[in-house]
DNA sequence: GTAAGTACTATACTAGAGTATAGTGCTATA
DNA sequence: TATAGCACTATACTCTAGTATAGTACTTAC
């Protein structure tokens, strides 16, 4: 690979290559509006659509949809269809999807402190 | 304060209460496609606007510029001007910027995992 | 006096994320 | 037969993050 080619995709110096990429992977599995206040309504239960549009104030459809969809292809979150009347979905953190749990932990604790510090000044 | 408020801002569940709002405040701090890339830079040394500038591929001038604004505004960076000829600005990772550190490692962590998971399939 | 180096700022544009609003397909009850 | 409830999808729009390109202010060396 040419030098170039290296300075271009930013992985000529070893830190990029070894932190960049994989923290802004994680951050796109989490990136948007709405992809954390669905992860945390999952993490404490089983819920259907419609809850979940009640659940999370001000979520359009169209967005709750498509963010379900990201986050089932990222396999974090399970969907299953129930051949009732009126069918019903039920959406599910999965067991790989609980691993997000020390992330979030990690992000809680250091959004805390640092609206503290932010709001003092 | 009326439950119709606390439903608008989505903080009549508790969870939401104690989770939601710090994890959303520190993605916040990190949102954006260059603030990553600008902190790991900094994280190993001491950088004027230009390397900066030269080290991360494809960001504009105007870019580089707000996005230090940001993290000075956090107070994670320090700038300082050198009254020299061709004035030089130096940005630093302020200590309280340093306490990033353990997020960073753990999004790096959970990042690099979910990267194999996702390509294996 | 003009060219060059540093650290920006200004203006205009583009593309993609998110919003608003309405409509679909299914069926069981009234 | 019509209405209601669920889980979506379609279409069109808006708004903001990011890009492209050019220009500024300062000063020193040639």
């Amino acid at each position: 690979m040419k030098d170039d080619w290296k300075r271009e995709h930013g992985i000529n110096k070893p830190q990029c290559q070894s932190k960049m990429l994989p923290v802004q992977d994680a951050l796109e599995v989490l990136s948007g509006k709405w992809k954390i206040p669905i992860i945390i309504a999952l993490i404490h239960g089983v819920k259907r659509f419609s809850d979940l549009s009640k659940e999370i104030p001000k979520i359009t459809d169209r967005m709750l949809s498509k963010e379900l969809r990201d986050l089932e292809m990222n396999q974090l979150v399970k969907r299953t269809v129930y051949d009732t009347f009126p069918v019903t979905v039920e959406y599910t953190m999965t067991e790989y999807g609980q691993s997000l749990k020390g992330v979030i932990e990690a992000l809680a604790e250091w959004g805390t402190n640092h609206r503290k510090r932010i709001m003092q000044d």
